[in-house]
DNA sequence: GCAATTGCTGATATCGTTGTCAAAGAACAT
DNA sequence: ATGTTCTTTGACAACGATATCAGCAATTGC
């Protein structure tokens, strides 16, 4: 049927155990019968058997992507950058959809690696917050990488971005076009992004003395719907602030949806800031202000530094913060008063 | 290290082949040996490895997605519910991210799908369409299920949905609504849904007797920036249409903004309709009216057809076309003149 | 009552790789 | 010349399942 090694090892004349160290390009080989055996290789078609290999070698050439993200751009574009590294290495990429309040999501998870001898797992947020979690992958000695994790743990692999400084230029750009009622949707609290995109938040207006009105500060949980609810309270109330900064841009949809629905002009009488650059933001009318992340670079330099480490051959990549850029758009304007 | 068929035999007392039988349901074993092995099973915590079954039997349990769709959240929809079926089964999915111009498609396909010996594959428009792509698939014997194939292939698998009663019927609905001025914007040609969706409309209108204005009609590419360049060329012209209906909600939210960046009142001088009820649809506002697909059961169908034939032992299931339902929102209303 | 069929079971080969270990020859040191 | 090390190579076992085929007992048919 296929073509093995025992037919490479034929047609070059030499014993199996040679072809297959030419084809892990093992040392001590010697270049005559490395070039004789690549000119078989090549002649008969050869490929190795991906599963012949992963049950000897106990590796399987695949790496999961572990996930529970509501924001599907977020995710594909995740999902996008791993690709492109997994193409050029040779490996796969497998899915694995989590329900973060799971309690026995450690155990599945491992028992998921073991099933499938899952070379490594690429951890994305809220599942990268979850210290009990990651503490259990440790445990199981499984290798992976984490995009935005809590804390930069030294002991592990990640990449994250620079949100606390995004949140605190942002909130000062805000601040410059003369704004001073201020109103801020906060993402979940136990999301590590959402406090830092808070504390940005807070430290940039302390720092200019301006008052941090706490009426004006609600809790959201990233998607629309959350930021909808929290706009509609606090355009409910009698005094407003003249700008809503949310945690992310669907929460900031959600505010502008609030906004439009009870005939206040955007930007003129509310302006609106978001956060991620997520395609809606460029979508709605007028556009959002934002902060953009390379969430897709993040995603190519988590997979590197996850094969990396899982596979010898590859070099190794090291840990990195990404930094974000400010995008300025129709929904940010200066305060006319 | 872990616990293999052998430690099983061995407990129960039974040959490997024994076990081996028990482990896939085979006839011909007595419920008293059968038994047995489970037990022993359970209290060594026996788990078949993947990759040896595969070896040996040539199959890897796992499935593949194949797609080349900008519309992230019908991709996250249909992923969704593929791997609601593949927990089920115990199978897995890869990604397989494609591009349809590609000329090697076909070929860099049933390459993958040897390399790893992928059980099956789930196509996804556009590549749905694509004639020669299945052509070639079926030269290799792949096993595949559709979803929504440009028509009811009798020879193979698929999940369709109804889009040209759908669009008839949305746009009865609009006429019903006192209009007779209306533009549409088609999706790209090639891809089958859009001639569905746009000959429901032209059927609908021809039927009520109601002109067909050829500078109300535009193709777009079912993108968000399409929508918005084909909406500017129509609300350019000095006679404007009073509805527009767009193939698909991207393309509606970008006709929206070209017409509230020229001011035009939303639904008052202009009603807007999409497809596909995105989540975009209900954040904007008005909230567009549209058309729902089950997507996720769609998805789920096209992976319980696919696991059908892949696997014996499951059921099968028949291909079959689900249908649609008319959301209407804001964004239509009577005819004010 | 005897042959034929059916149900259940196990010994052993097999899938296509990598791992272990030993052997042969070349190179070097003494 | 002899012993030691290094390089290159291959025979064979091993990974952990399924497949083949044969054997034996129990049932059925005539």
């Amino acid at each position: 049927m296929s073509v093995t090694i025992k037919d490479v090892s034929k047609d070059a004349n030499v014993s199996i155990k040679t072809v297959s160290r030419v084809i892990n390009n093992e040392i001590n080989v010697s270049e005559d019968t490395k070039d004789r055996v690549l000119q078989s290789i090549l002649k008969l078609g050869f490929k190795p058997n991906k599963n012949a290999q992963s049950l000897r070698s106990k590796r399987s050439y695949m790496i999961a992507l572990l996930y529970d993200n509501p924001n599907k751009h977020y995710l594909a574009d995740i999902q996008s950058g791993i690709l492109q590294v997994c193409k050029e290495t040779g490996y796969n990429l497998v899915l694995q959809e989590c329900n973060y309040q799971n309690k026995n999501l450690g155990t599945e998870i491992i028992e998921f690696i073991s099933d499938f001898q899952i070379d490594g797992l690429i951890v994305t947020p809220p599942l990268s917050d979850m210290d009990d979690l990651l503490a259990s992958l440790d445990n199981a000695k499984v290798h992976y990488s984490i995009i935005a994790p809590s804390d930069k743990r030294t002991s592990s692999s990640y990449v994250s971005s620079n949100d606390y400084d995004a949140s605190y230029a942002m909130t000062n750009e805000i601040i410059s076009k003369g704004h001073t009622d201020i109103g801020f949707i906060k993402g979940h609290h136990k999301h590590s992004a959402s406090s830092l995109r808070y504390k940005g938040f807070s430290d940039a207006v302390t720092q200019k003395n301006i008052p941090l009105n706490s009426k004006w500060v609600k809790e959201g949980n990233f998607t629309f719907d959350s930021g909808f609810n929290a706009g509609l309270e606090i355009l409910d109330s009698p005094l407003c602030p003249s700008v809503i900064f949310a945690s992310n841009d669907y929460m900031a949809a959600g505010v502008m949806k609030a906004a439009q629905m009870k005939g206040i002009k955007i930007p003129s009488e509310l302006c609106i800031i978001g956060f991620d650059d997520s395609p809606i933001a460029e979508q709605l009318w007028p556009s959002l202000s934002t902060v953009r992340q390379p969430v897709k670079e993040m995603a190519c330099h988590a997979a590197k530094i996850l094969l990396g480490n899982v596979d010898g051959l590859s070099q190794q990549t090291e840990s990195r913060e990404f930094k974000s850029e400010l995008i300025l758009r129709e929904s940010l304007v200066n305060l006319s008063d």
